[in-house]
DNA sequence: TTTTTTTTAATACAGTTGTGTTATTAAGCA
DNA sequence: TGCTTAATAACACAACTGTATTAAAAAAAA
């Protein structure tokens, strides 16, 4: 009988190598030659788990996408909703240092898709998704009487996402510039500006 | 004595082969032959204006940032402060084809320099003179006692220049999820909520 | 141990890459 | 016209790319 080795493991072993050769040399250093050495292992092994590189690529892109995902939906969210949504978008901006990893990864990989028609549904998809969450915050916000009257909460939803989405770019590309508590203090910000003013805050 | 060419118009018609490359097919894509046969050129002559891949890069970037530095110095800026605001963000974000493809030419050269130190320098030079402009908007607003009291002018200022560069990403990473229209409105929505109630408005 | 199948290693191949070198061409001044 | 020099074209080269093929090795069950 074959000799047995976790399949699912080498692959996200194999993506990990795809991560750190992003972040030291951009996508355009990921060659297949390269991550195989990267990862330990060799050119016929790397084939054996991902029959072509956009396999590959496709794979270590939803892999970060996941991970993201699941700490999210793994988040205790017991505070209330306003420390419960600066928890949850604590988990998406470059906070610490595997979030900054993970939001490099992602930049390379949202400009890649851009003209990789293979790469291009994905992003998307976690675009919408990720688009759907500002909506709910804004909703929820809204239900709870916590959100300033007369907003148009669509609006508003859109309007966080980009600033959300701007932070983590310019957590990425000018980390000096805008550093941890920087990205936490606009988005406090950013939530009194939205919020109706606590009486006992 | 020599044939004489405008060395400089030559220069600028292969980088924006450059660009057009990059929006069909992605940095990737932009290799020294295809530059040169998109320009309709030989491979030889675009060397005798370009020492290596890297000066064409380097230029190609460069003109990017000092096409939109000229359109925004030569804007008239004779409305009152707040429409002059909106105008000089207005020739940044993708509010129209031209702006569209500006937006994504520099998405991905920035994510380029992230890894690529001959040209990192220039990304962050032009990050940095963005910053200073958005600084420049909030103190104007505030020493013409438009800005609401009390606020962080340091603060607001990276807010809206983390806003408009979200904008700008979402503009090209889900053009129909953000068109035109809303990314002018959610920077009308933005300077609502920082100036002071306008009486005559 | 023997057998079976996966996993690995090695090599090959055609295509593309950036860059360098060498003729040829063409244009402007005298 | 003739001369000078920029501009172009063509070819060469070594390195690297993704992918394919083939042989060797290793591990689990019998």
């Amino acid at each position: 009988m074959p000799k047995i080795v976790n399949h699912e493991e080498r692959r996200e072993q194999l993506a990990k190598a795809v991560w750190r050769i992003i972040r030291r040399e951009g996508l355009e250093g990921v060659s297949v030659r390269r991550v195989a050495e990267e990862a330990g292992m060799s050119l016929g092994s790397l084939r054996h788990y991902f029959d072509s590189q956009s396999a590959l690529l496709a794979f270590s892109m939803r892999l970060v996408s996941e991970r993201i995902k699941k700490r999210v939906q793994s988040l205790p969210l017991d505070g209330d909703l306003r420390e419960n949504i600066e928890t949850l978008i604590g988990q998406i901006v470059p906070l610490d240092e595997e979030r900054l990893a993970e939001s490099q990864i992602w930049i390379a990989f949202s400009t890649f898709a851009l003209t990789e028609p293979g790469l291009r549904p994905l992003s998307q998809e976690i675009h919408d998704s990720l688009r759907e969450m500002f909506r709910k915050i804004i909703d929820s916000l809204a239900q709870s009487k916590l959100l300033k009257p007369g907003l148009d909460t669509e609006l508003e939803a859109k309007r966080f996402h980009a600033l959300v989405d701007g932070l983590l770019v310019h957590g990425v590309i000018a980390p000096e510039a805008m550093r941890a508590e920087e990205i936490a203090g606009i988005i406090a910000r950013h939530l009194d500006s939205l919020l109706v003013q606590q009486r006992g805050a």
